[in-house]
DNA sequence: CATTATAAATGAGTCAAATTCATTTCGGGG
DNA sequence: CCCCGAAATGAATTTGACTCATTTATAATG
């Protein structure tokens, strides 16, 4: 039998997290201006005015949807890196993460990079440290590359990041509009990182790495020491 | 002394680009939202109904706004593109000018893109053929680049038109977000189309200077005789 | 258990703004 | 000068976010 739920606090809790439910559901389905108050509240079963009671309005609901979506992304992000050693490993799986997550809530999405952009500045605070802290998962596995030798030093760093996730939102979108978003994703992800390491322009054939020969003289010298040494 | 205008048609189109351009203003002064369709009609010296008579609603009247600023930039491509020869000449001057006019226009661009995101599929057509439009000059550089050799082929050119633009977007809101939108447009340029031509993997070094054969061969002599003067 | 202070919840009412439409004005041809 | 349809007007309608006076539920206290 489920006990029913006692302390005021727990009842509050459930209560948020329904109307965040309700309020996922709706903006997802009708979008920004399509979503009415009245049925995330009915949704919710609640009364309308008390959605204002848990979020200031129309705008901060939203925001709450989409800070609970960047809390699963950015611990997603995180223990992906802490399971990977090698730079690309990680970036690999980061692109995965990314597509599958974004792919996956992608109304919601586009709803909130919408907003984002149109809300004057003093009202993005918000989205922006949500933002802050999933990049910044980023930008230590690349610090950690340059460091490690992995990454040529002398790219920016926020520019490697505006191209990886510029590319996968853009990749999305094109996938989206395709109907390809579960057949194509693999191909995509090492397509981008191929790009990623390599660049587009095609390689003018090198000659295979020419051995060292003189590091082969200097064990042939060694050779002759060794035999000098045993007459 | 300016004649007045006189035939119907010519006064129609005169109020027309009257209310486009009052909309332009207000809509990047303040926003979707923040743009009261009063303030528009004011600005164009029209009452709130004639609005209706030229634009179906609110989103249409953006959508104008809009299609008039693709118009330029798609046409600033076409004849940037046909200026240049090698394809990352072309290339880099299709970043300069996306850069420049979408900067020039940002707020007008974020707009465009938030409502894009956030519009059912079946309003988002318009939309969706004047970005086609644009993307198509520069789609056109890839596959001639690819025909010529100088990129490689088995990068899908979607894909390297959302790295491309993907990347540029992402850029721009990174510099517009520190105000470096002026002073670091250049950098930003070249580096992106060298990760672009090169990728982000440091090239396994090469030795800067070939092995001296001849110097290698003389070692290998005095081996020689040293094996030689213990027999 | 009754009392009461306080926290939560309610939903009818307010208000701002987009959109409509009945009415008026305009301009050119007869 | 008059008439007709095109163009324009702005008051009225509609819609939906948000407020707030009122009600209800909860837990602490004697």
């Amino acid at each position: 039998m489920k006990r029913k739920l006692t302390t005021r606090r727990e009842r509050v809790q459930a209560r948020e997290e329904a109307i965040l439910a309700a309020a996922h559901a709706v903006f997802a389905q009708r979008g920004f201006d399509g979503a009415k108050m009245v049925e995330i509240a009915r949704r919710a079963r609640v009364a309308e005015g008390t959605l204002y009671l848990y979020f200031k309005n129309k705008h901060a609901l939203l925001e709450g949807v989409i800070a609970a979506f960047y809390a699963r992304l950015t611990a997603g992000a995180e223990r992906g890196v802490a399971a990977y050693g090698d730079t690309f490993e990680r970036l690999e799986f980061l692109a995965r993460h990314h597509l599958d997550e974004c792919l996956a809530e992608w109304r919601l999405l586009e709803l909130m990079i919408g907003l984002y952009r149109q809300l004057p500045e003093y009202r993005n605070r918000g989205y922006f440290k949500l933002n802050k802290a999933y990049v910044t998962v980023f930008d230590r596995v690349v610090s950690e590359g340059i460091h490690r030798g992995e990454l040529r030093e002398e790219v920016p760093p926020w520019l490697l990041r505006d191209l990886f996730y510029g590319t996968l939102e853009y990749a999305a979108r094109t996938l989206k509009l395709r109907g390809r978003e579960n057949e194509d994703l693999e191909p995509v992800i090492r397509q981008v990182l191929a790009l990623l390491r390599h660049g587009a322009a095609r390689p003018t054939p090198v000659p295979a790495t020419p051995p060292d020969l003189a590091a082969i003289a200097g064990r042939l010298e060694r050779v002759a020491e060794r035999l000098e040494r045993r007459s």
